[in-house]
DNA sequence: ATATAAACAGACAGGTCTGTCTATTTGTCA
DNA sequence: TGACAAATAGACAGACCTGTCTGTTTATAT
C-alpha cells in the first residue's frame, strides 16, 4: 500500500464516482478507506480539496489508460482515433478500471454537480477535456489530415455524445456507433 | 398563477436544475416558491416524489420546444432535422427557457446524481433520450432515409455530445460543429 | 532504546437535512 | 354569514453533515 493519504483519495475517487460528490461524505470514506478524521484534515484542508486531488487522480489514470488503450491498438495514427472507441467500449462494459464499474465520465459528472463554471472542480473538468482534446489533436496532426483541430473537436464531441449515452440509457453499443461515425467523418477529413 | 403544486413543482425544476437535486434543499425551494412545508408534504410523499414531478414537467417543456424550433425552421424533414442544432446552440446561450440560462441536461444530470439505473429517476432520463430519438427517426423515416432508426441514434448521439461539450468547457460552439457532422452523415445516410 | 512524527479512536460542536405535528389564518362556496 | 377545505407559520425530532479537539497508540529512524 501506498501512504496514506494515497489510500484516502483512491477511495474517495472511488465513492465520489460510483455515488456522487454531494451524496457522499466523509465519514462513509473514512469508514471504507479505515483512515482516521485527523489524517484527513491533516492532508486536507476541506472536503472540496479531496475532492480536487480525487479528481486530479482521476485525469492522470484516465488519460495514461485512453492513450495506452489507442496507442497499442496500432502504429497508424487513424487506427489509433478509431481504437479510442473501442476502449470506451470496454469502459462502458465495466472492463477498464479495476473495481469501480462505470458510472458516466467523472469530469462531466462533476460538472454538473458543480455547476459554476468558476468552481475548481468545474475547472478541472474542462481541463481535463481539453486535454484529450489536445492528444486528439496531435493524432490528426500525424495523420496529415487538413484541419487537425476541428477534426479533434469533432471525434472529442463523438466521445462526450458516446459517454453520455451510454451512462442514460445504459447503451455500451453507442462506442461502435459513434466508431462508425468517426469512420465516415475521418474519411471526408482526409 | 397556478395552483399552488404546479408553482412548487416549477420552482424546484429551476432550482434542481441551477444547483443540483441533493445540493438543493426543501427549505430553499419553500422560501422560494412561499409555499408552506406541509403544503409541499400534502402533494408529495417525499423530496424524491417532487424530483420525479419536476424532471417529468421539464421532459415535456423540454421536448414541446425543441419539437416548436424544429417545425419552424422548415417543412423538410432533414432541413428540420438539421435546425435542432441551430435550437440547441439557442439553449446553450441561454436564450432558451426563460429565467434558467444553461446548465447542461437535466436528465444528464439527473442521471449523473442517481447513478443506480434502476431509480426513477435516472428511468425517466432515459425515458426523454428515448422519446426524443423516436421522435428524430420519425423524421428520418419522412425523410426516405435508408436506415431510419440508425441515423437517428447517431443525430441523438450528436446532441448528446455538443451539451456535454457545451456545458463543462463552456462551449455553445459545440452546438454548430455538431451540425455540421450531422450534414455530413446525412449526406452519406440519403 | 529513545525521540519524533504520524495515525489512531472517539467525543463534540454547530449546522443542515427531511419529514411530522399543531394551531392559526385564509379562501371559497352556498 | 357560516361551514368547510386549503394553506399558513413555526416548532420539533432524528438523522446526517463537516470540521475540531483530546489523548493514546503505533511507526520510524537515529
Amino acid at each position: 500500500m501506498a501512504t496514506r493519504r494515497d489510500h484516502l483519495i483512491d477511495t474517495a475517487l472511488r465513492l465520489f464516482y460510483q455515488q456522487g460528490y454531494h451524496a457522499t461524505g466523509i465519514d462513509r470514506i473514512l469508514a471504507e478507506s479505515g483512515v482516521a478524521k485527523m489524517t484527513l484534515y491533516k492532508h486536507f484542508r476541506s472536503k472540496d480539496e479531496l475532492i480536487l486531488a480525487a479528481l486530479q487522480l482521476r485525469d492522470e489514470r484516465f488519460r495514461n489508460w485512453l492513450m495506452a488503450e489507442m496507442e497499442a491498438a496500432s502504429p497508424d495514427p487513424v487506427e489509433r482515433l478509431l481504437a479510442m472507441f473501442d476502449a470506451l467500449e470496454q469502459w462502458f462494459l465495466g472492463r477498464a478500471f479495476k473495481g469501480l464499474g462505470f458510472s458516466g465520465c467523472a469530469f462531466i459528472n462533476a460538472a454538473s454537480e458543480f455547476a459554476d463554471q468558476s468552481h475548481p472542480a468545474h475547472r478541472l473538468a474542462a481541463e481535463h477535456k481539453v486535454r484529450v482534446v489536445e492528444y486528439l489533436e496531435k493524432l490528426c496532426r500525424e495523420a496529415g489530415l487538413t484541419d487537425p483541430r476541428t477534426t479533434a473537436e469533432q471525434l472529442a464531441l463523438l466521445k462526450e455524445g458516446a459517454i453520455a449515452t451510454a451512462q442514460v440509457r445504459n447503451m455500451p453499443e453507442a462506442a461502435q456507433s459513434a466508431k462508425q461515425m468517426a469512420r465516415v467523418l475521418l474519411a471526408a477529413a482526409a
